[in-house]
DNA sequence: AATAAATACGACATATTTAATCGTATTTAA
DNA sequence: TTAAATACGATTAAATATGTCGTATTTATT
């Protein structure tokens, strides 16, 4: 539980590998998955999706490649793990309006609580300061 | 990502369900399972679990079944989890002394932050205040 | 105009994890 | 002695995450 996915692990690597360049210079696929070791094509969707949520801008053809496009401190993590992962609940049900998992559920309301924690906390966290 | 596991679920249902009763009393692991529609031989093991953990205490026999054992306003969330699901990260590595599973890692400290974040949160609260 | 190197993206395949079930043993009140 | 409960390892099934494939599109370079 609680586990963060590839495909995020992916693009916070991609993200602090960006930041370490000037805005304006591009970066492959083919260059992080290089460097850091990991699947081109896994990181590539990944990378097209962030640039699909405007995240990053992408240039296409020869020499082309991705940079930061988005204020990175105007980004909360959870605005940046829902982008890529879809809603954040520790429960599927959270964001049903009706519980019908399980019948007569007597924990709604704890779950709710835990779940409001986590958002809050990850509402106020930005993507600038986990990547800096 | 982030979600939470049937074991802990099955687990809060549980003992939310003993909390509505007389300190003493015994709860079957069948009247559990049948109140609220979830699988009986799944939630035994569970119970059989935080019996283990000292969080139940378990009466063998017929009539026998479990009653709460802990004083859950000294457990934490963080505990409670870690002893259902065991050591609580976002990442496999960070309770390894090495990451070895991405060569020249960038986001080792970054992630480790969130981490921190995470278990401050569970840590600081109780399995009381969200069960009661 | 042709080529090559990059992004774009849906479909498929594999691996891993979670959830559920099975089978059998043990305990103990009736 | 029986029945109803817990105890628990082994196995199967389902769900999810991860990775790959094939093909199309874009565009700088030659
Ligand atoms: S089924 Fe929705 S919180 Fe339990
Ligand atoms: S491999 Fe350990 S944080 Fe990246």
């Amino acid at each position: 539980m609680l586990k963060i996915t590839r495909k995020v692990e992916y693009a916070l690597i991609a993200l602090r590998h960006m930041q370490s360049k000037n805005v304006d210079e591009l970066t492959s696929t083919k260059e992080i998955a290089n460097q850091y070791g990991i699947p081109q094509q896994l990181l590539a969707k990944t990378l097209q999706q962030m640039a699909r949520d405007r995240i990053l801008e992408a240039v296409q053809g020869p020499a082309g490649g991705y940079r930061i496009l988005a204020k990175l401190d105007r980004i909360s993590l959870k605005d940046f793990f829902e982008k890529l992962e879809g809603p954040l609940g520790m429960m599927d049900c959270y964001f049903e309006s009706d519980c019908i998992q399980i019948s007569a559920c007597n924990i709604r309301v704890p779950i709710q609580r835990i779940n409001d924690n986590l958002r809050n906390m990850f509402t106020q966290m930005t993507l600038q300061e986990v990547t800096q």
